[in-house]
DNA sequence: TATAAGTATTCGAATGAGTCGAACGAATGT
DNA sequence: ACATTCGTTCGACTCATTCGAATACTTATA
C-alpha cells in the first residue's frame, strides 16, 4: 500500500478546493442567519472584509445571493437547483402522490425520504387533515438509525455494506429512546426484514410513533422510504402493528410496480 | 473619476473569484444532465479531469453532490438550503395558504412570486382540482414582463428604479403576444396602477390567461406578486375582468394586513 | 451642519492554492 | 486476456485568492 500524503487518520478529506469551501461557509452562514452585512461575516467567519465582498460580489452575480434590504441573503438559485435535483429522483412524482393519498386515507401525517450521505432526507410530506402540503422540513435531514423509514431502506442494503455502515454510524440521542447500540439496531434490521416494515417509537421525537417501508426498483435497489408519523396514542395496538403496515406495504408494492414500468 | 482596471463596458463583474465560478459551472452542468461522469464533465467544460475530480471531491465532502449508481448528481444540500431561503421570505407561510384556498375556490391554479434579478421566482403554486401542490416549477423563473404578477410586481417599484429596469430589461419574446417593447409595458402598468390587477394574455403561454396582483409591506415595498392562471376560454370576460381580481385584491388586502401584523 | 458609526469598495503585494497533463490504477464488459 | 471507460495521484508552473489598510459612501446622532 502507498502511503496517501495529506490523510487524515479517519481516512477524509484529501486535496479539497479550498476556495469552494471558503464559498460555501459563506453560503452557510447566510442560511443560518438571516441578512446579514458583509462586515459581520467577515468578523464571524475570520476572513478579510475584502475576502468576503469579493466571494459576494461572485455570488451575487451567479444568482446565488442577493443583497435585499441592506443584507445580503441565500438566492433562490439554490431552491432552483435543489428542486430539479429532487425531481430527478426515480418515481418522485408518483411517490408524492400516493404520499398524498396515504396522508389523506389516515388522516395522519406521510412522508418520503431517500438516503443520503449516511442520513435520510425528506423529499415529500403530507398531512391528512387538509392535505396541506408543509414544505418545511423538505430537504432537512434525520440520521438512519432514528427513523422508521431510515431502518427499512438500511434493511435493503446488501451485506458488506450494510455492516460497514454500522460500523462507522455515529449513535446520537435525539430523544431517550433512540437507539445508541449498533447491535441493537442490528437486531430490529433482522426481526423486521421478512415482514418488511419498521417501527419508530417516540425514538426521534418524544410522544411520536411511526411505521416505515422501503420503496425499491427492479433490481432490488433502494430507492427510498415511505413512513406514517402520528401521536403514539392514535398510532399503537392493532393500527401501528398492522393496520398501517399493510397499507404501506400496499403502497410500497404499487409504487414499486409503477417505478418499474416508467 | 480613478480608472477602474479590469471593468467591463457594461460595468458588470470585476474582480470575482473564478474558482468559485468553475465550481458553479460544474454544479450547474451536473442540474442540467443528470448524472455525469468525471470524463464526460472534464471534456464538456474543457477543465483537465485532475480539476474536476478535486472540485467534485470537495462538494462531495460538503454534500453538494452524490455520487450516485455511476454518475455524479447534484445534491439535496441544495434543496435544503433553497427550502430554507424560501421560508425566510416574509409572509411566506401565509401566502402559501393563501394561494391553496384561492386554488380551491377557483379551481384554477394560484401562485406565488417574488422578484430577484429582475425575473420573478416562483415560490408556491397549487392546482384547483384537486388541491395537490405541484412541485415542479418551484424556483424556476419568468421575465417579469411577461407574467401579470410581473407586471404587478413592476408597478410597485418606485420612480426612479422603474425606469432604470425597463431601460436595461432586455425582451425576449416567449410567445407571439410577448410584450417586447418598454412602451407599451409602460403603458400597462400605468393603466394598471389605480386598478390594482393586471392582465396576462397568452403572453407566457399560448392559450392561457392570468390576473395578478401584488402584495406589499407595511412601508409600501412589495414582497411579491399573487396570480390566477387558466386556459383562456375558462378566463375571460367577467370573470377575468372583474370576478377574479376582486378575489385577488382582497386576497392581498387580507394578506397585507396579516404580514403587517405578524 | 458636523461628526460618528456603520456600510461597501478598491488597491497592491505576497504567497498560497488551483490548474494542467501525463501516468497510474481500478473496474467493467467483450 | 484484452480493450475501454472510469477514477485517482503526482509534481511543477503560474495564476488567482488572500490580506490589510486606505478610501468612499450612506445613514444616524449630536
Amino acid at each position: 500500500m502507498i502511503d496517501h500524503p495529506g490523510d487524515t487518520e479517519d481516512g477524509a478529506r484529501v486535496d479539497t478546493v479550498r476556495t469552494a469551501e471558503t464559498m460555501f461557509d459563506i453560503v452557510e452562514h447566510l442560511d443560518n442567519e438571516n441578512g446579514a452585512s458583509l462586515a459581520t461575516l467577515a468578523g464571524e467567519l475570520n476572513y478579510a472584509k475584502s475576502t468576503v465582498h469579493r466571494h459576494l460580489q461572485t455570488l451575487e452575480a451567479l444568482g446565488y445571493v442577493v443583497h435585499r434590504d441592506g443584507g445580503y441573503h441565500v438566492g433562490l438559485r439554490f431552491l432552483e437547483i435543489g428542486v430539479t435535483a429532487r425531481s430527478k429522483y426515480r418515481g418522485y412524482d408518483l411517490v408524492r402522490q400516493k404520499v398524498e393519498e396515504i396522508a389523506e386515507m389516515t388522516g395522519e401525517r406521510a412522508q418520503f425520504f431517500v438516503e443520503e450521505h449516511g442520513k435520510i432526507v425528506y423529499l415529500a410530506r403530507a398531512i391528512g387533515d387538509q392535505a396541506v402540503q408543509t414544505d418545511p422540513g423538505i430537504g432537512s435531514r434525520i440520521p438512519l438509525y432514528a427513523a422508521s423509514a431510515g431502518k427499512a431502506i438500511l434493511a435493503e442494503f446488501p451485506e458488506p455494506e450494510l455492516s460497514d455502515m454500522l460500523e462507522r454510524m455515529s449513535f446520537d440521542p435525539v430523544t431517550e429512546h433512540t437507539i445508541t447500540d449498533p447491535d441493537v439496531l442490528r437486531a430490529e434490521i433482522d426481526e423486521g426484514r421478512d415482514r418488511g416494515y419498521y417501527f419508530n417509537r417516540e425514538e426521534s421525537l418524544r410522544g411520536t410513533h411511526a411505521v416505515g417501508v422501503a420503496i425499491c426498483g427492479p433490481d432490488g435497489d433502494v430507492i427510498g422510504g415511505l413512513s406514517v408519523t402520528g401521536p403514539s396514542h392514535r398510532l399503537n395496538g392493532e393500527r401501528l402493528e398492522s393496520e398501517l403496515p399493510d397499507l404501506l406495504l400496499g403502497a410500497a408494492n404499487e409504487l414499486e410496480l409503477n417505478i418499474a414500468h416508467s
